[in-house]
DNA sequence: CGGTAGTGCCAC
DNA sequence: AAACGTGGCACTACCG
C-alpha cells in the first residue's frame, strides 16, 4: 500500500505482522542538526465545508443564533433564544440533520462551557461544535512562530497569517475553583454567562479569519484537523463536569477513618496525626516541634543528628540506610517523621474538608480546562482531578447495578515518538503490548546492551525527558544505537529549543517563545555567572521543548481517543456515559450489562485516534481496559 | 489583613 | 535539594 505522506510516499507494508515499516522513498533521516524538509504534500482527504450555527450570547440567560453557509455568509435571519429555548432548538436542527442524511451543524461559539453546561443539563447531544476561544489560542501561538524553528511537516515556513477578530484568552487565566457548595444554591452547578459576548457579527468574522488563516497553514488540513479536535475536546470535558465521578462518601470516610481513626470534631489534629506528632517530639527531643513547619522540622532533625538539608520523605528514607542497609536506630528516629507526612498528607488533600467540599451527592465534579497546559494536554481545576490518589481510588464507586471502564493506552509517549520520528525500530517494538519489553528482547536478539526491560523504560523515559545523568542517561548510548530516529528526533527538538525558537505537533500546536526575559538571559554572558545562568535556561528550555512534541502529539491522539468514544457511547445508545479523564486514561460509567460493549468501543477508539491523528502509520497504541465495580480495582 | 513565594507531594 | 517533562494544591512564612 502506498500512502502519499508531506515526507513524500511512504510505503506501509501489510504483508505479514512485524513487516509494517515506514518506507520513505523521498527525504532522508533525520539528524541533531538537519532542517526541516520542502513543504509537504498535502493529505488527500477531501474537506466537506460544514453549515455552521454561530451562538452568541445576548443579555444575560439569551442567545442569537445565525445559521452562516460553508461559504461563510449569513443564511436567513437571526434567532433570538433564552437559556430554557436553547436546547430545543439545538434538538431540532440536530435532528433535522440526522434525518435528512445531512452534515449536521458546527455549533460555533466563542466558549463552550457555558452553552454545553445548558445542553448537557437538558440531555441534549451536540455532534460537532467549534469553540473559537480555543481556537484563537491555537493560532495566535502559531501565527508567532518563526519557519527556523519549524521541526515537523506541519510546521509553518513562516508565521501564519493569523488576524484575530476576538481577543485571544488564555485557558490558564479564567475564573478558578468553584466548589459545588457555592454553585449548587442556585440550583446549577455552573455559572451561567455574566456579561454580554462578542456578538454574531464578531463571531462570524473571527470564524473567517479562523478558516483562512488555516489556509495560508503548509498544512491546512491538519490544522483543521487540530481545531476540530480541540473543540470537540470541550464537548467532552463539559459533560464529565456535569455528570461527575460517582464517588461513595461512606467508603471515603471509612478509608479515613482506617487512616486517621474518627473525624475530629473540631478543628484539631486526627487522633493517628495527634499521637504521631507526639512520637515525633520525642524522637526528635523538640517537645514544641509543629510537624508541619518544614523549616522547625529541618531544625529539629538536624539538632537530633539527622543529616539532612530538606525534610522531603525521600531525603529522610536515604538518610536510613547505611552502606544500602537500613539501620534500626536511623529508622527509629525518622519513622514517625514519614509516618505523619503521609498522614498529613492524607488529611490536607483527601480528608472529611475535601469531601465535604468537592462530593455532592455521590458525584466528584472537577472542571476541566481544555488546552490548559501549554503541550494542549487538558489541566483541571477543584479537588485535584489530576492527582486522585492511589489510596483513595477505592472511593470511587459504580452505581448499583453498573459498572467502570477503565481505559488506559500502555506506554503511549514512546509510541506516538516512533510515529513522529518514522523510527521502524520503535514501530516494531510497539507491535507488542509491552513496549519496553519488546525493546528488551530485540536487545537481546541484536546482542545490544539494552537488554533489560527496566532499563529499557529508564533510557526511553529519559530521551523524552532529556535526563542526563543518573539511570535515565545512562542507557542513551545504547537507546541511540538501536533507534537512532526517535533519539534523533527529540534531540533535534531540544537543539531548537535551547536557541529560543518554536516547536510544533504532529498538528501543528506551537511552542510557546520562550520569555523577554529568557532572551535578556542568554545575552548576559560577560560574567562566568551570566553564562551559566544563559547555558542553565537553555538546556531548560531545550528540555522543555524535547517534550513538548511527544507530549503535545500524544495529547492530540488522547484528543481523538475521547472524541471516538464519546460518538461511539451515542451512537451505540447505551446507559454509558465519560466520567473522567486523565492524559492517556478514561473512565466510562455504565449499566453492568452494557460494559463488554463499552470495553469494545473504548479499544477500537483507540485505533481509530490513531487513524485521525495520523492516518495510516506501522504502530499500534493498545488500550488496556478493565471492568471494575471500584477504580481502585483497575489495571 | 490578603497576596504570594517557597516547600513538598500527588498524578501522568 | 532528585539527575529529568507537564500539572494542582495545601501549608507555612514572609511582605506590603
Amino acid at each position: 500500500m502506498l500512502i502519499r505522506t508531506p515526507d513524500g510516499v511512504v510505503e506501509v507494508s501489510s504483508r505479514a505482522p512485524g513487516n509494517h515499516m515506514f518506507r520513505v522513498t523521498s527525504g532522508s533521516t533525520r539528524t541533531a542538526s538537519s532542517r526541516p524538509r520542502e513543504p509537504p504534500l498535502s493529505e488527500p482527504r477531501p474537506i466537506m465545508k460544514p453549515m455552521h450555527i454561530v451562538v452568541a450570547a445576548a443579555e444575560p440567560g439569551t442567545w442569537v443564533l445565525q445559521v452562516v453557509s460553508a461559504n461563510g455568509e449569513r443564511a436567513g435571519q437571526e434567532l433570538a433564544v433564552s437559556d430554557e429555548e436553547l436546547p430545543g432548538v439545538v434538538v431540532q436542527r440536530e435532528e433535522a440533520a440526522a434525518r435528512a442524511g445531512v452534515q449536521p451543524p458546527v455549533w460555533t461559539w466563542q466558549d463552550t462551557s457555558v452553552p454545553a453546561a445548558l445542553l448537557c443539563a437538558a440531555g441534549v447531544w451536540v455532534t460537532r461544535c467549534r469553540d473559537l476561544g480555543l481556537c484563537a489560542t491555537i493560532l495566535a501561538t502559531a501565527s508567532t512562530a518563526p519557519g527556523s524553528g519549524a521541526l515537523d511537516d506541519a510546521g509553518e515556513p513562516r508565521p501564519l497569517d493569523y488576524r484575530p477578530v476576538l481577543e485571544p484568552a488564555d485557558p490558564r487565566h479564567v475564573p478558578g475553583p468553584r466548589p459545588l457548595a457555592a454553585a449548587s444554591n442556585q440550583g446549577s452547578l455552573f455559572a451561567v454567562a455574566e456579561e454580554r459576548g462578542p456578538g454574531v457579527t464578531e463571531l462570524i468574522a473571527e470564524l473567517a479569519a479562523q478558516t483562512s488563516a488555516c489556509a495560508t497553514s503548509r498544512n491546512p488540513q491538519r490544522l483543521e484537523r487540530l481545531l476540530s479536535l480541540e473543540s470537540q475536546g470541550a464537548l467532552v470535558a463539559a459533560g464529565m463536569r456535569h455528570r461527575g465521578i460517582p464517588w461513595d462518601p461512606a467508603v471515603h470516610e471509612q478509608i479515613l477513618e482506617d487512616m486517621l481513626g474518627p473525624r475530629p470534631t473540631g478543628e484539631e489534629r486526627p487522633q493517628r496525626m495527634q499521637e504521631l506528632a507526639e512520637q515525633v517530639r520525642a524522637a526528635l527531643a523538640a517537645p514544641t516541634l509543629n510537624p508541619d513547619s518544614p523549616v522547625e522540622l529541618l531544625k529539629a532533625l538536624r539538632n537530633a543528628g539527622v543529616d539532612v538539608d530538606t525534610t522531603r520523605a525521600f531525603k529522610l528514607q536515604e538518610w536510613t540506610l547505611v552502606n544500602g542497609q537500613p539501620q534500626e536506630q536511623r529508622v527509629a528516629t525518622v519513622a514517625p517523621v514519614l509516618e505523619y507526612k503521609k498522614l498529613s498528607r492524607v488529611f490536607s488533600s483527601t480528608g472529611w474538608h475535601w469531601l465535604d467540599t468537592w462530593v455532592q451527592d455521590g458525584r466528584f465534579h472537577p472542571e476541566y480546562v481544555v488546552g490548559g497546559v501549554v503541550t494542549g494536554r487538558w489541566a483541571a481545576r477543584g479537588g485535584g482531578a489530576l492527582q486522585i490518589p492511589k489510596y483513595i481510588r477505592d472511593a470511587v464507586r459504580a452505581d448499583p447495578g453498573h459498572a467502570l471502564v477503565v481505559a488506559d493506552a500502555a506506554q503511549l509517549e514512546p509510541r506516538v515518538l516512533a510515529i513522529l520520528a518514522r523510527d521502524d525500530a520503535l514501530a516494531e517494538a510497539s507491535r507488542g503490548r509491552d513496549l519496553y519489553e519488546s525493546i528488551a528482547q530485540q536487545g537481546q536478539a541484536r546482542g545490544s546492551e539494552l537488554t533489560e526491560r527496566s532499563h529499557a523504560k529508564l533510557a526511553l523515559l529519559g530521551a523524552m525527558y532529556g535526563a542526563t545523568s543518573g539511570a535515565g542517561g545512562r542507557f542513551m548510548p545504547q537507546l541511540t544505537r538501536m533507534f537512532p530516529r526517535a533519539v534523533g528526533y527529540v534531540e533535534h527538538a531540544a537543539r531548537v529549543g535551547e536557541l529560543g525558537q518554536q516547536v510544533c505537533t504532529y498538528l501543528g500546536r506551537w511552542s510557546p517563545a520562550p520569555d523577554p526575559e529568557w532572551f535578556e538571559v542568554q545575552r548576559a554572558t560577560d560574567t562566568q555567572a551570566g553564562e551559566r545562568r544563559a547555558a542553565q535556561a537553555s538546556r531548560s528550555h531545550g528540555r522543555f521543548s524535547r517534550n513538548f512534541v511527544v507530549q503535545g502529539s500524544a495529547a492530540e491522539w488522547a484528543l481523538a481517543w475521547l472524541g471516538h468514544i464519546r460518538q461511539g457511547l451515542h451512537t451505540a445508545g447505551m446507559d454509558a456515559e465519560l466520567v473522567f479523564f486523565l492524559h492517556d486514561e478514561v473512565m466510562v460509567h455504565c449499566a453492568q450489562e452494557h460494559a463488554e460493549r463499552v470495553q469494545q468501543i473504548v479499544e477500537h477508539a483507540a485505533e481509530q485516534a490513531v487513524h485521525t491523528v495520523f492516518g495510516a502509520v506501522p504502530v499500534e497504541v493498545p488500550v488496556a481496559a478493565s471492568v471494575v465495580t471500584s477504580y481502585a480495582d483497575a489495571k
